[in-house]
DNA sequence: GATGAATGAGGATTCATTCAT
DNA sequence: AATGAATGAATCCTCATTCAT
């Protein structure tokens, strides 16, 4: 009587176990916050034995170092496909990137990375480096350039947006936050949010549906 | 069966060590986040011991809950004091709240609050509601009254603001954010950065100082 | 406006505030145990505050000893009366003493003092020993020389009881016992209880209600 | 987060740790009862971690009510093959039964777990429970059918025993609980007690060793 | 004497990490 | 490589005891 082979992950590629841990890893860190996320719930959503994730990863911290890692540079290179389209008004312009923003980000777990970030990155000053290194460092100056142009051309009533791209950036944030906080006591309609959004910062004489 | 106790504190006004014993709590939840923080840390810059801390406060959790719960109504009071006087120009009610903000909440320990709702929330519901209730859902509306009536008097290109008042609190959180992840690595220039914040709301046309 | 005075306990006898005291304790101390009872709760049902308990007993320790102490040598006493009216029948004498036990034990609190003993007497040896030199050690020879004459009257069939007289108490501390553990599952009717009880001492040909 | 750790017992079969822990606990329970029991106490007598005690028993009641649940049902068998046997005469029932007590429960540590429940019982209603219908509630009606039979070939002056067999069993009790108790300031003969028991239940007419 | 706020040792429980299999 | 049982440091919380008022 042969025993019954639960069979699981005990193949798969390495690299799909990986996937499949930072997978889990990021579900429950974005649950739990780094502290409190238990390494049996990660090792159990990801199908492996709690000794697998010292295979992969050293420690509980470089497991979360790694889950904030992945998957932030596509969008970079999105956003910087973008901004290399330099005739685009700027209105059009922002409507492209907030809907890249609200169905790459928002619409996905990516999302999540984001509000790790902001909850654990003020205790882990690498990730924070990272993070602006690879992400709010490259995109900004995009962004500020994109407004600097369209400052130019007359499209920006002023160059406060050139010298602060963040202030493009904040409302987006900001519904990543709302999404976390307040969804359920008053939801908010990000793309109509956005839409006023895009109508501000152009100083669009009537607010209208795009 | 614990032995003698050489005394200490054996005194001081309870409401000193409530207000204590919050403070030290305040800086450690925000130093480690709610689930790193240790009450023996907490004990230990409040000058008190352990078991005090369980004379005024249930347990970590209700510890946590007042902290945050602690200091966020005066806030809100100033600034429906500032709502109320209806025809300030909506610069000067921008530049009066973002001085505001900027010296009672980024210039205190204030801040540490918001960033510690950021963090936390999403796994304490109820102080979401809370905050909701008490704060973000006061302060809103106020804003949005104050963009309507700047809108009628044409001192604003559209209603974006007036339909959407977490525009104008945005670029704040995003202050609030960056202090704690990029400071270092990027300091923001927070009062020239709310003077250009202020330009785009109001579509000043020309970016100038104060 | 002169505050409230609670008064309380504040003035009473120093004797009535020790038996108070000792009242709360004998409940605290049956309901918990030695360990698991808190002296805030003894304070508390006493009336008094947690650092008077310490003003009449050195400390828990002491304070249990003396609940336990406290309130045998009454049926002592009454039981060396009974013992001392020599030409009593036996069924007469057991009836007796076995109305005694129901009424002034079984009835009263003093058997929760039985259970404490059981309960917490392997781990107070100077408990036991008091207990066995106060009552036990006098009780047992009073019975066995009620036996001893029974059995020479020939109203015993032999001198079993006369050299055990454990064997007349066992009942009873079965039924303390039984109260305090399955009372609720399967009540026992004591008084018949004890009557069989008296019947199988005397070997009664036919058992008979009372 | 801890670090190395040097290994020990990384194997032995899991049913034999889990009877190691209980029994290290049977033990520990014994001397200090539920409360003051020292799950340390437990894991270093078991020759094991604090933390593998978790392994097996959700917490310290879980542990607690298995040591108590353990090793009751082997006495009720051989009691029940002894009630199956049914024209053994009253007295030579009686001795059986009593030498199989003697043997098996005051002779080794069951007697231990009577004690437990003696005095935990009543702050552990579901062990209360388990153990009338497990143990008690099983041997009771073995007993009074056994006492029935007797009565009507007139082995027995009466039916005392039969409608309250735990009449049978008080002077076991007893027996725990002086062996607890006074064992160390009054030895008691056991053997010769529990014949003497017999003798009184039997009505015999001389009590006679064996 | 009486109070009860303050103390801090003690213990149950959790969980990141290790390593024999 | 993968497993998961075992480890024990770490931390919350309780409560007997003290002592300034």
């Amino acid at each position: 009587m042969p025993e019954a082979v639960p069979a699981r992950n005990r193949k798969a590629e390495p690299a799909a176990r990986r996937e499949a841990i930072l997978d889990a890893a990021l579900t429950v860190f974005a649950e739990s916050g780094f502290e409190a996320a238990r390494l049996d719930d990660v090792a159990a959503k990801a199908g492996v034995a709690k000794g697998t994730l010292y295979l992969y990863f050293k420690d509980k911290e470089a497991l979360f170092e790694e889950v904030v890692r992945g998957a932030a540079s596509p969008i970079v290179e999105r956003l910087g496909a973008l901004a290399a389209a330099p005739d685009l008004p700027m209105a059009a312009m922002l409507d492209a990137m907030f809907e890249l923003f609200e169905k790459e980000v928002l619409g996905t777990r990516r999302k999540l990375i984001i509000r790790l970030i902001l909850a654990e990155g003020p205790r882990f000053p690498r990730i924070a480096e990272f993070y602006y290194r690879d992400v709010v460092g490259r995109i900004l100056p995009m962004v500020a350039k994109i407004a600097q142009r369209a400052a130019e051309r007359g499209e920006l009533p002023n160059d406060a947006i050139a010298r602060y791209p963040q202030l493009v950036a904040a409302p987006l944030l900001l519904a990543v936050i709302w999404d976390a906080l307040f969804a359920r006591i008053k939801p908010l309609d990000v793309a109509d949010f956005l839409r006023a959004h895009r109508d501000v910062l152009t100083a669009r004489a009537r607010s209208t549906p795009q």
